[in-house]
DNA sequence: TTCGTCATGTAATGGGTTACATGATTAC
DNA sequence: GTAATCATGTAACCCATTACATGACGAA
């Protein structure tokens, strides 16, 4: 996952840890994080592998910045743990981040990892409605606020990965304003079926 | 966290390993989820340490069923380790586990808590729009949709916050339809403040 | 000069997950 | 009788986090 990520942002530009964290942070950040206790060792790792390389400092001489850029081992590396993982749709996170790097995917195993992910959440969905039903009486109001915020994040995902869906179908990319989109998931799903 | 929820669940009645990971996917499992691999070992770990202690299976013979029931340390336990950990303002999941007690932690503490996620929350929200703005035009449609969720799943658990932290000033519970509660939190905040 | 941010790193520590294995019970 | 769900457990494995330590640079 930390590795897979690394390559991924490497791909797009060479950078060093901090940039890094900070990319992540920046892009990810909602759903996931990097430590640098887990960062520069993973750096490390990749570089003794040979998948990334360090880029010396030509200019900005006198600060310690370890530059690092992909390899061509690295590019394989890469394209094998973004197949190789394709199947982890539940744990949020890894799911997104993976997402973050869909456009080296074909079109094709997006829309199946897209389906896949939505089936998880849809199930979740019924698990956390099931239990809203059976506990909705007998709860304190923390812990139901707390069902009530799962069951709406949970829907808002589902929507989410609708207007991605559909775009995905489209051949298109999601363009639209996210107003414009939750209109028109919310017109589009019809909601409510399966106990 | 896995013991606090353990003893946390048990404290509100007695139930065995399975139950237990079944209540926690039916309230808590938009956020966090247990696994039988973590919940049984600490299951075994709380009954040596005498946190928890097992209910002989009067009726119900036959079939192999360990129903714990929490013992008067183990409350004491419970205690402690619901104060303690309560700087976990970051990290979800964390925090969501640890608000479903949150009944038994005075008012002082819970406004607190909920104010310091709150702000967290804020930090991270305003470093997604900074990485937003930042990286707009530059990135692919992909990770843009990214943000995007990322930032709207911020805004919305902070508007959820929103509700929670007024119901408390109130000291009264949170008894609003969603709908109605995002209606006020939208017409309450001023939004977009701070860079 | 002092504070905040940039920047890298390590060691101890502490979880957790996956996969496997087993078997009873219930509903069809 | 057979498939799904209930129910418990272990071992191997694989991560990550926290805390600590260091130091340069830029702005006030």
């Amino acid at each position: 996952m930390l590795e897979l990520a690394i390559l991924g942002l490497l791909k797009e530009r060479s950078m060093h840890g901090y940039q890094l964290k900070k990319r992540v942070a920046e892009t990810l950040g909602a759903f996931w994080q990097v430590s640098y206790g887990s960062l520069y060792p993973a750096l490390k790792r990749l570089q003794r592998s040979g998948a990334v390389e360090m880029v010396f400092p030509t200019e900005d001489v006198g600060r310690r910045k370890n530059v690092y850029r992909i390899t061509e081992a690295g590019e394989a590396l890469f394209q094998e743990l973004l197949q190789e993982t394709g199947r982890e749709t539940g744990e949020d996170g890894k799911f997104q981040v993976r997402l973050a790097f869909f456009r080296y995917l074909k079109p094709e195993t997006r829309i199946g990892m897209l389906e896949r992910r939505r089936a998880f959440l849809e199930g979740r969905l019924s698990e956390l409605r099931r239990g809203f039903k059976e506990y909705r009486e007998r709860i304190d109001s923390y812990t139901l606020a707390l069902m009530r915020h799962g069951v709406e994040f949970t829907e808002q995902d589902i929507r989410w990965l609708d207007d991605l869906i559909a775009a995905e179908r489209r051949g298109a990319r999601v363009k639209r304003s996210p107003r414009t989109a939750r209109r028109a998931a919310a017109a589009r799903i019809p909601q409510k079926e399966r106990a």
